[in-house]
DNA sequence: TGGACACATCCGTCAATGCAAATATAATCG
DNA sequence: CGATTATATTTGCATTGACGGATGTGTCCA
């Protein structure tokens, strides 16, 4: 029999994408898996508030965490509800078509093609791609 | 020269879409304009709760509303946001394979179907259909 | 014109959550 | 070990928003 799908709290899902700081975040990660540091720099918003955030979306499940020597990795881990997916892929697809999101990005990109130049980014281990399979896989 | 899109509120657009009983609201009317008498009997909660959620929906522009006598309908409009409406779009087809949101479907059905079981729908106007092209159009 | 009906809004209360600032923890290095 | 770096948690306060219950508003009908 085919395996059920665990109930899924659909409102707590929306609930974490309600925050700006959170759909920020959201889509920096999007398909990279990204030390926090980075989000620091990029938002330019106290590191005890980016931190909260990310513990937000973690506790609800929308991303999970790696631990590398002093660097914490964040990256988006897909929803084990199918609906819920497609939703999120969606989102950060929608994302790419936004200005403000697209800034995001791209001070991020710039970032990290000159790291020597941010004095808060020395030594920070760059963002690195996530199988795509692993988040915009279709199932 | 295009039309500008509007600056979007994405923060409130998921907040508006934190809570079961609005998402349950939304799940109700679909492509249909639905009066509020019976969001009261299918969800089965106090009047003014009802009222006050279809509210905050309608505040953050999800909804619109059309009075006809002494009835209310209540709709789902397209977000002019295009990914806004794509993301509204997934989530509505999403409920489609959510038991719960099937279930309330189902007993709206029913209610539809035989008006004169429900003491409080005596006389009320049945759900009409919208133009799909209004709703589910890719545009 | 005054019910009666359908719906909306107000009020007081309480829980959740946002923020800044301070402090704690974990890992690395000298 | 002790200092430093990277990140997390706690604290105190303000705001938002959910709720039930009471009340207000708009429309129709006798």
């Amino acid at each position: 029999m085919a395996a059920r799908q665990k109930p899924f709290n659909i409102e707590r899902f929306f609930q974490a994408l309600g925050d700006n700081t959170r759909l920020r975040l959201l889509n920096l990660m999007g398909d990279q898996e990204i030390c926090v540091c980075y989000f620091v720099e990029i938002l330019d918003q106290p590191q005890p508030k980016i931190s909260r955030h990310l513990a937000y979306l973690r506790n609800v499940g929308i991303v999970t965490t790696r631990r590398d020597g002093k660097w914490m990795h964040y990256r988006i881990v897909m929803p084990p509800n199918e609906g819920a997916a497609r939703v999120l892929r969606e989102i950060l697809e929608w994302f790419k078509e936004e200005k403000a999101m697209q800034s995001d990005r791209a001070k991020l990109s710039k970032a990290c093609c000159a790291l020597e130049k941010f004095v808060t980014l020395q030594g920070a281990p760059l963002p690195a791609p996530i199988e795509t399979s692993a988040i915009f896989a279709t199932r």
